[in-house]
DNA sequence: ATTAGGG
DNA sequence: CCCTAAT
């Protein structure tokens, strides 16, 4: 097409004179380069063309043709986030699936964006963080666009377009991701870019990404109200004359700003750290999103503009929370700013969708009672017993009021107990009162509600424990992963820690009907397991005492035997520790 | 990726 | 059930 003709053309000229400033200029410059590198956390040599690039548009507010030649790798950015947005544009950056690592970067950009337009312009409440960034994104647009003639045009008829043509463009997020992805990739990364994007698979979608484990970005999940971001778009597509206009007569100031900008995200790419607590971070977040994001797809086909701005301002909330956490301590005001962000533009989606997706199940009852609980009732020494969920609920209720049971159930006081904690840390990691404690607990329980078994664990039928003792029976205790896969194929719930944890609980219920013989009583803790199996239990633990308890098998045997004192569960622990040590 | 162990 | 450390 005669645009990529245009596009390649484009690019040769940014390389040639990318090249040219780099010799000339970079070395007279050179102890403000290395200032400017100081800066920057750890300066990679591939960024040092960059950071050459960035220096001088700052040190020299003119419009050097090395800024005017990074502008301009924005604007392609721009343009083809526009393209993007077209449904009907054939090529749209759409179709570039950025690869995890792209995203990472992407991700980095909008971060460092974040935190440099933060740190910069003290971002003014009112208008979330959208504004700010389109801003950015816009000026960089309009930079290219005034210096590139060539692009000009294009990109412009694309933004038009998009607003009165296609509204409701498929991949909204998409735009996102282009825009930051071209951004992103280093300079000589561009070109390579620039012939294979257009080309490549039709249609990536969101989806794509989301079904990707791990790295994936909901980009498009995200449950902001967009009439912040709405009104960016406006901006963008109609008062570009003003900005540009705005922009030029700020020539120096916004050059430097920029220089900023991109030094920050540089830089954060470079801080990014895999500590196992950001991966962990991340991920949940990503999960929570996802969760979002979801839900969302299924409204995208009634809202489509008002969920992509939506997805955007998601891209940039999303994120800096978990990057953030990088620098523990200095993260804090970033962190406050950003959740803060965060929390007003997300939580009316959340609410939203909460009412909308989220059917009141019994399950889900059952979490809330179980959180009323929690919280006005601490000490509670119910004995819990159940089947169904709905019992669950009712139980709780009724002992809401009524006490009667002063028996101490292992699960139900573990189930608070992991409630609890989790409540605690989450209050520590947020030290903004606000209302993220319910906005949270609502995330938490929505996510709750798909494969998450975090709250009430699935009782173990019969069935199932035979299942597990046959298995072991079978393959010996350590193999969870085997039994599980050939024990327990049907029910997926089960994971093979969650075998194993059964198997613990077992042994330890065994143990105890040893202790105290015939209590009988029945004590309910064992209620529905008949004594045969009980009986296997037993023979199994005999057999392997459980993991592989090297040295004293007996130990576990004599020892519950001759207690007396001392509850079985405690000796079964020491003997374990005993037994290691 | 699995397992052990602690909570 | 969750989380972490160790393999």
């Amino acid at each position: 097409m005669d645009h990529e003709a245009h596009l390649c053309n484009k690019f040769v000229n940014m390389k040639s004179q990318r090249v040219k400033v780099e010799d000339s200029f970079a070395p007279a410059l050179d102890d403000e380069t290395e200032t400017f590198e100081h800066l920057l956390a750890e300066p990679k040599t591939e960024y040092v063309t960059v950071d050459g690039v960035l220096c001088f548009g700052k040190e020299n507010a003119e419009k050097c043709l090395n800024f005017d030649d990074f502008s301009s790798g924005f604007d392609y950015g721009l343009n083809t986030y526009s393209g993007g947005r077209h449904s009907a544009h054939p090529r749209g950056l759409r179709s570039a699936h950025p690869r995890q690592g792209d995203y990472e970067l992407e991700l980095g950009v909008l971060d460092g964006l974040l935190d440099e337009v933060e740190e910069v312009e003290d971002i003014h409440a009112t208008n979330g963080l959208a504004s700010p960034c389109d801003d950015f994104l816009l000026d960089i647009g309009f930079t290219g666009k005034v210096s590139e003639l060539e692009f000009g045009p294009c990109e412009r008829s694309h933004l038009g377009n998009s607003e009165s043509r296609s509204p409701g463009l498929s991949g909204s997020s998409n735009s996102a991701v282009g825009v930051s992805e071209s951004s992103t990739v280093t300079i000589q990364e561009f070109e390579c870019k620039n012939h294979s994007c257009p080309k490549a698979s039709p249609h990536k979608f969101p989806g794509d990404f989301r079904r990707k484990k791990r790295r994936q970005t909901p980009v498009e999940g995200s449950t902001c109200p967009s009439s912040i971001r709405l009104q960016n778009f406006d901006e963008l597509d109609y008062d570009q004359k003003s900005l540009v206009s705005g922009l030029l007569s700020n020539e120096n100031e916004k050059d430097s700003i920029e220089a900023n900008k991109i030094g920050a995200i540089l830089k954060k790419k470079r801080l990014r750290k895999t500590t196992q607590r950001l991966v962990e971070d991340s991920s949940k977040k990503k999960a929570k999103d996802l969760m979002g994001s979801e839900k969302l797809s299924a409204l995208a086909a009634t809202e489509d503009l008002r969920l992509k701005a939506g997805s955007q301002n998601k891209l940039h909330h999303t994120r800096p929370r978990t990057l953030s956490s990088v620098p523990e301590e200095d993260s804090i005001s970033d962190n406050l700013t950003l959740s803060e962000f965060r929390i007003r533009i997300a939580r009316p989606k959340k609410q939203a969708i909460r009412t909308e997706f989220q059917p009141i199940t019994s399950e889900s009852e059952d979490e809330i009672v179980t959180t009323i609980f929690e919280k006005h009732d601490r000490r509670k020494h119910q004995h819990i017993k159940f089947d169904s969920e709905d019992e669950i609920v009712t139980t709780k209720m009724s002992e809401k009021h009524d006490r009667r049971k002063h028996q101490l159930v292992k699960s139900e006081s573990e189930d608070e107990t992991v409630t609890r904690r989790r409540s605690t840390r989450h209050n520590r990691r947020k030290h903004q009162p606000i209302n993220s404690e319910s906005e949270d607990e609502i995330v938490r329980r929505k996510r709750s509600k798909k494969h998450d078994r975090r709250k009430h664990q699935r009782m173990w039928d019969v069935s199932e424990v035979m299942a597990l003792v046959d298995g072991i029976s079978e393959h010996g205790v350590g193999q969870w992963t085997r039994i599980k896969r050939l024990r327990f194929t049907s029910s997926a719930y089960r994971t093979p820690i969650d075998l194993r944890d059964k198997w613990r609980n077992l042994l330890r219920s065994s143990c105890r009907k040893k202790l105290k013989k015939e209590v009988e009583e029945n004590e309910e803790n064992d209620m529905h397991l008949p004594q045969s199996l009980i009986y296997r239990v037993r023979e199994l633990a005999k057999k392997h005492p459980y993991p592989r308890q090297r040295g004293k098998k007996f130990a576990p045997a004599i020892l519950p035997t001759e207690s007396k004192g001392a509850s079985s569960d405690l000796i079964i622990k020491y003997v374990r520790r005993k037994n290691r040590s």
